[in-house]
DNA sequence: AAAACAGGTTAATCTAGTTCAATAAAAATT
DNA sequence: AATTTTTATTGAACTAGATTAACCTGTTTT
């Protein structure tokens, strides 16, 4: 069971904290328990948080009118799920957030963090540093969505993410690959011995 | 003409700078001019530098193995463009950044982003502001790739961008959006009267 | 232990978008 | 102003991937 001095190992591997710095930040978090299934963000309402996953697994998704689910972003231990254009410029959500297991997350609230930010330039630069690198994330994101076939992206993913892969919902893992389920159960009979 | 100066008001419009701050700022760029066609970042070499357009326009993409080019992304007045895992991470650069118009802007080394960081929080807040605003709008952008169809993605381009549409070759734009010149084309034809 | 639900597979049919190839129209270069 | 290069259009044939619908399996819930 990890506890929520985690974050502060993670903070740690971009900016160095001291003692009562790290205090500080902890202080800032919730600790909460989703429960698989639960959501923790929905279209239309503003998203005050951004959440730290300590434990468990949840994923970020866009519900299409017809009932499609397309899937934006997964996040398991320590990485961070948000519906960023909500969280950031304080607007209604147009995701869920939802627990794919039971997940113990810690969340910040916009508000916490603009005080962190406010009162140590080093929590600046830590969400500087995450900010570019999801944007770096994203872009990589970009570029295979782009150029990759539903073949390529799904190989792609395996062999990023083996364990992820096995994790989820194999629905989930094809919208976020951008190709429907049916299609990516074709795909795995098809690839069968070469890859997992 | 707009002059370096222009860059000032474009960082003032997120963090207040004093005079001396400004000159500061300024001071750690370079202008350089590009002629259309011209490339300033090529794949395998490291891309030392992030661009801040002054005046004309650019385009990020990728080449595939087969000729196909991939837009990543364009710039024009007031947009910055690189390749951000390159520049980030200081590693070979996958894409080229080519001028679609004679250009002028003013670069920005990763080196001098690191001395303009440490010398003063407002700049790791600045760098910090555009790094969210470009992951929002990436998530966005995610977002439409996974969800439209290529006639819906262009059409959003044409509200959201209709000079930046007419300004940029149009088989840039369909491999910007996902699709290929003729398919565009088509659509063009096609939706005719609704869409200018 | 039956029923209900969530997740996954299979196969037939269909279509949005690609490919290929030729042509046309603009724009840049001589 | 003629030639070359770049960009855009058109149409026919094709295919990667979607859709529909049925079925299967394991897991919760009653």
């Amino acid at each position: 069971m990890r506890d929520e001095t985690a974050i502060i190992s993670y903070v740690n591997k971009f900016v160095k904290l001291s003692p009562p710095e790290a205090e500080a930040l902890l202080s800032a978090f919730q600790k909460v328990v989703v429960k698989k299934r639960q959501s923790i963000i929905q279209p239309d309402f503003p998203a005050p948080y951004r959440y730290y996953v300590l434990e468990g697994a949840m994923r970020a998704y866009v519900a299409a009118e017809n009932g499609q689910e397309h899937t934006i972003s997964f996040a398991i231990e320590d990485w961070w799920i948000t519906d960023y254009n909500s969280y950031l410029y304080q607007q209604p959500a147009t995701m869920f957030v939802t627990a794919l297991e039971d997940t113990i997350a810690l969340r910040l609230s916009h508000v916490k963090e603009q005080e962190l930010k406010a009162q140590n330039p080093k929590f600046e630069t830590f969400f500087r540093i995450i900010a570019e690198r999801g944007l770096a994330y994203q872009q990589r994101r970009i570029i295979i969505n782009l150029t990759k076939t539903a073949e390529a992206r799904y190989g792609d993913f395996l062999d990023k993410y083996p364990l992820l892969a096995q994790r989820v919902p194999q629905y989930t893992l094809a919208s976020f690959l951008g190709m429907t389920t049916e299609y990516l159960s074709k795909l795995r009979k098809r690839m069968g011995s070469k890859k997992t």
